[in-house]
DNA sequence: ATAGATACATACATCCCTGAATGTATACAG
DNA sequence: CTGTATACATTCAGGGATGTATGTATCTAT
């Protein structure tokens, strides 16, 4: 049985990701070979080269088609009109470390970009995908940051881009710490605990202000 | 020439580890060959056979051999009867931070453990270390968080457990912040106020205090 | 001094994995 | 209804990496 009907064809191509995740998560992106992925998604790799170029491709393509933690904060969080900024950025933080608990293919995608995979050589790619990821997580809590500012509930001489960068360095070491060890922290629970707490900071660092310029 | 003396031979092994580490970082260590690593130390493939088993061996050499951001607390910072522990937590955070930018030798391995290897597979063994090490490294902060606590530089009801994973997790996610854009952050000169802003929340935030018992 | 162990270098066999080439039956366009 | 592009399966050639086996010159113990 071949020639499928194109509908028919995407459902290969996502069943083809949906297996290369579960491969990579269990033996590691490079340590997966082609012919792994092609029978845990019940194909020959002849399919899997007909829907990509390599495996490198198929990697690509199964980072992109997921969402990481970050990429989950919605455009109206950012909207200067919101009267709690400081509350929607909390929520927001809360969300994204409830999510990696309970949403398996989001805990897959982390775990997979954390500990399964080499950023060198053809992953080099990856690594400026990361960066920019980061980069632009961490401008979009610094317009949150820059809203609250603006209502007054945080200080005005607030480093916003300092503290952006502060709080996602600690939802990432969070995050990284429960992949390790996930008895050690019950992240469901204690998400708006663990982010009430970064954000308490906000308040009474110096070191997250900008110097005097009086 | 062959058959070098005994401690020619200890050189050898350490040129090989060197050398692995070299292109460890550069290729990744699933993409790096014995080959890579021979050349790069100026040896043959059989040397490598010689000192070591296979890559993989080469590998837990290579990681055991360095010390870890965490392994560098001595132990009289623990010392029960140091008279500053906040102090002395707070100094050794610093180093930490500093230490992996000053180092070069510190930077490759972290570098490596982060990015350039994949927790799978024969590196099962790897994970499990890193678990030890980041268990051990929390138990550190604990017992020094401890010693500050009866000193009454923290409050008596700080959750110290809960306290050092958090700490703990701080650094690593600033770490990895660096390492993914060391222009984001100064950490040689900024050490100082991000581990402040780590601690200044031991003392205020509810989330790191034990449940009233009371 | 010499026999054996040592510290490698060299040579060899094997294997899996990749990429491309080819085969083929079906969907779909006209 | 027919031809052609499609969506795969199958086959083939190769290469590079691994592990081992073997060679060998030197150290070292007695």
């Amino acid at each position: 049985m071949v020639r499928r009907t194109k509908s028919e064809a995407l459902e290969t191509r996502a069943r083809i990701l949906d297996a290369a995740e579960q491969v990579f998560l269990r033996k590691g992106v490079l340590s997966a070979s082609l012919n792994d992925i092609a029978s845990e998604a019940g194909v020959t790799r002849g399919a899997i080269y007909w829907h990509f170029k390599n495996k490198h491709d198929v990697f690509m393509a199964m980072v992109e088609r997921g969402r990481l933690p970050f990429d989950m904060v919605s455009e109206k969080a950012e909207d200067p009109r919101e009267p709690d900024p400081l509350g929607k950025l909390s929520e927001f933080m809360v969300f994204i470390l409830r999510r990696v608990v309970s949403d398996p293919a989001q805990q897959r995608l982390v775990e997979i970009m954390f500990h399964k995979c080499e950023f060198s050589g053809d992953n080099h790619k990856l690594l400026l995908l990361q960066r920019d990821k980061t980069r632009e997580s961490c401008a979009r809590i610094g317009r949150m940051l820059g809203n609250a500012v603006k209502r007054g509930q945080l200080p005005s001489r607030l480093d916003v881009h300092r503290s952006a960068i502060w709080l996602h360095s600690q939802l990432t070491g969070i995050i990284m710490h429960w992949l390790l060890e996930r008895d050690s922290v019950d992240l469901d629970r204690e998400a708006p605990g663990i982010v009430a707490t970064s954000l308490c900071c906000l308040q009474t660092s110096p070191y997250l202000l900008r110097p005097d310029t009086v």
